[in-house]
DNA sequence: CAACGGAATGTGAACGGTCACATCTAGCGT
DNA sequence: ACGCTAGATGTGACCGTTCACATTCCGTTG
């Protein structure tokens, strides 16, 4: 028995490639691979039957030889956090979707801690995959500090404001603070404070800025706002801290979590929201409407976001148009846990 | 001047690759070829070299021609749902943590709805990649036909108890679900309510049979569970519909955000929890604690069981072990939003 | 000292597509 | 009837890496 031709010989059943289709169809390969990139000089009736064989025989195109070939992955890399929070969750979700009906498909990193070493890996991680182009997701500080040095080869965008030139899709954080921070001082409110978001973050320090700025265009003074790690058992635990001294009326949280935490320790010191105190948040999880009392918030559109930051990448990528990078504006959702003092 | 060599073309740069390498470290590709892939076989000296010129001229292998080679992607699929869950999410991200560790990455599809077609799409996309191996956490009863009548030819897991064999790591849906009921029946509940999942979802139909079997081994009745959406929103409504007849003194309810919801409904008719209405959740998302009043909840382990997904993905990928798949117990903990009726 | 053998390194082919170019056909005007 | 052109299809090379096998080097041993 011939050894390399035994017939029993189980033999690693290969995937059908470009030319055993165009074999069982009566082509070449470069007619099928017409086929595949449905080319325009190609006869109705040869499509066809190419298209049957590929159907019959269940082929599938090898992405990683068309990749070779090209030298296009089709992947857009996603660096982001490894906490799962709602609002990058939802956009990921969006740009996920959008890219893949353009084409393309992703290549999510979660870079757990700040420090420089982790980011640079995640980075370096991603462009070994020799992305076509990035979105960072990952609001930290120190990020853009390491993507303008590495002066990154591909598209990328950011889904924060930054003043790193103009790839950047966000939603304007400073509005969004300002509309927060209005709604209590049109209120009346005078003693206002702010529970922020951690130092690094990027939202962080434009909520605290669109805070100030609407504190001092209104001639108030505030206490300096403490810093918050975004999670609903510190909002909690900073309640407990602050209310020990009773100097203000309102707090406008940097986030719904951390606004429902202080809620729940104002309860626990028989305050009441908004009698006693108003509070405002910012995000507007689908659960602030059902908070007690509901929570007054900062609505941003997440899914807009995402979907934009991809038309804008993908707009980059085919080379054509001015990119339209740019702000999209925040909404106040008035609920109930906001009064006159 | 000769047009082919012009030495003045700007001559799009090409990454360099494993020849460059080897040429610039006077060795052949194949040599650099060994060091990239630390085969024994290959001198300190000579190593150091090649290392040296890496990242000197800072190389990245093509994964596209690796994958093209040697028909492994290194890539795992994960199917998931399009929207944002607490559950799904945290999982993801320890999945992610875990291939990459290993040395995978992650190729996510989200399917919106639970159709046929778009379900079919989804893991056809996925497969195109040559994924290695496929995580399934779109809880849908109907994405299990689908794999079970694709025949998956990669391992795959699902993070849902199934009946599909034996590819499943999951948290014990019915003895959580057991555990919320009993503690119910503990306190002296006779007259209890579930609101339940989407139908069409494993969970929740698991909660629901065990929410069921708990109840009929106390000899308890009940009505029939209503069929939610796991929003928020919809346990709100429903609690408004449910309390027009008060004739149960206590709730399960499938997942934390139809719970709360449906305490929002519970204050707005201005009955008290636990006093009036007894309620029990299911996930122990982050913000439970804090909700008013915090919640009594059957807490999953979402990064474990992201975690031992892979594991067991990897082991079967290496051939190795006997997989040791499994069930996950969940944890009651119990809160304020409980008492004796 | 020749023969041996294992360690270290090199060579050709292959993976599955696409690109650039070559060839073949058919329709058309003159 | 002829050449021309555009449409349809085929051929060879190449993308960057690994695999299988071949070759060289060098220290050991009988």
């Amino acid at each position: 028995m011939e050894p390399g031709t035994n017939p029993m010989e189980p033999d690693r059943v290969r995937a059908p490639n470009i030319r055993d289709v165009a074999r069982l169809a009566g082509v070449s390969y470069q007619t099928v691979s017409r086929v595949l990139n449905d080319s325009p000089s190609i006869k109705d009736s040869t499509k066809q039957r190419v298209l049957d064989v590929i159907g019959e025989i269940g082929y599938r195109p090898n992405q990683a030889a068309r990749a070779l070939v090209t030298s296009k992955s089709r992947t857009i890399g996603v660096l982001s956090q490894q906490t799962a929070h709602y609002g990058p969750t939802t956009s990921i979700t969006a740009i996920e979707g959008a890219a893949r009906e353009a084409g393309y498909r992703l290549s999510i990193t979660n870079v757990s801690s700040g420090d420089y070493v982790a980011i640079k890996a995640g980075i370096d991680y991603l462009l070994s995959q020799s992305i076509e182009a990035l979105v960072v997701i990952a609001p930290q500080v120190r990020v853009f500090e390491i993507l303008s040095e590495l002066s990154i080869s591909v598209p990328f965008v950011t889904l924060q404001a930054t003043d790193l030139g103009v790839h950047s899709m966000s939603v304007d954080q400073v509005a969004g603070a300002r509309l927060a921070t209005r709604h209590l001082i049109d209120l009346g409110h005078t003693e206002i404070m702010h529970i922020s978001g951690p130092q690094d973050w990027i939202e962080a320090e434009a909520r605290m800025q669109g805070f100030l700025e609407e504190i001092n265009n209104a001639d108030l003074r505030t206490r300096a706002p403490i810093l918050g790690d975004w999670s609903a058992h510190f909002g909690y635990y900073a309640g407990l801290e602050l209310l020990r001294f009773r100097d203000f009326t309102a707090v406008f949280a940097s986030n719904d979590q951390m606004a429902l935490g202080f809620m729940h320790a104002c309860r626990e010191l028989g305050l009441s929201i908004p009698g006693d105190i108003s509070i405002v948040g910012f995000d507007d999880i689908p659960e602030a409407a059902h908070f007690f009392p509901p929570l007054t918030t900062v609505r941003q559109n997440f899914p807009e976001i995402g979907r934009r930051a991809i038309s804008l990448l993908l707009s980059e990528l085919r080379g054509d148009s001015p990119l339209e990078q740019g702000q999209i504006t925040p909404e106040l959702v008035v609920r109930e846990s906001t009064s006159a003092p």
